[in-house]
DNA sequence: ACCGTTCGCCTACAACTGTAGTCAAGCAGC
DNA sequence: GCTGCTTGACTACAGTTGTAGGCGAACGGT
């Protein structure tokens, strides 16, 4: 599996992908409606700069559809989410993976039900190993 | 405990401030020399820069000591790990904890021990809660 | 006392980010 | 057919980041 490189995505451009993720194809209305929805402080240019943008980086690619454009991305979100967890450990845990479990673990609000969840994922893990 | 809202670290100023917290309270040139010693491409103008940048963003102090400064962190690398997960989970998942932690399960390479250590975290969070 | 070395301070500068405005072309209704 | 709203293209602009250069003061050796 060539890791073709992702695009860097910034903050702001993440919640943009993944609206697109979700509603792919997407025109930029239906975006920016949906952006709105979870947000109401969006302002129209803003999105449209950032679909730009993400086009620019190839992260995005349209096609004309009448008047306006659909979306679709280039890349998927477990590409995106793979490279910036990787990213994200190197940075802050200098790539230790066990401690950043353990971190989160810590961290998180989990119900016994997820502990349940995350229990079976390892002992799977363990046994396939 | 006051969350006084920890800086925003950068990527590179994170492999300075990972150093400070390492070796507080160090001088500038100890500080070079082991960024130096984990990747040689370090220049030490750029490392100066990030030094005075971290003292402006708050999150070094530093005291003269004869020629040269002695750096020391004013925030613990444990709130800035835990501010830097919130937004990474934030950002990427959207908030969504279990899901983020189930991703890195299946990603990580994790040897049988690891996984035992993590199951006991798991094991003593359920109980506990 | 002089000179090179060391430091910190200020400056530079391009790329990337967040945020948004201007402009021109086109479709939609009157 | 003319007018206005929609939509994309281009422009703007300040703040951050990565990367470093130049300058002047002080230190340390001769």
């Amino acid at each position: 599996m060539k890791t073709r490189s992702v695009p860097k995505i910034s903050e702001t451009e993440w919640e943009v992908m993944r609206v697109v993720w979700e509603k792919s194809p997407a025109k930029a209305a239906a975006i920016l409606e949906r952006l709105m929805a979870k947000d109401p402080t969006w302002h129209p240019k803003t999105a449209k700069t950032l679909l730009a943008r993400l086009v620019k980086k190839g992260a995005l690619e349209y096609e004309a559809s009448g008047r306006s454009y659909e979306y679709r991305p280039l890349v998927t979100e477990s590409e995106c989410v793979r490279s910036e967890g990787r990213s994200f450990v190197e940075r802050v845990f200098g790539g230790a993976l066990k401690p950043m479990l353990a971190h989160f673990v810590e961290e998180a609000e989990l119900g016994p039900e997820e502990i349940r969840e995350l229990e079976t994922l390892l002992r799977r893990k363990r046994d396939k190993k």
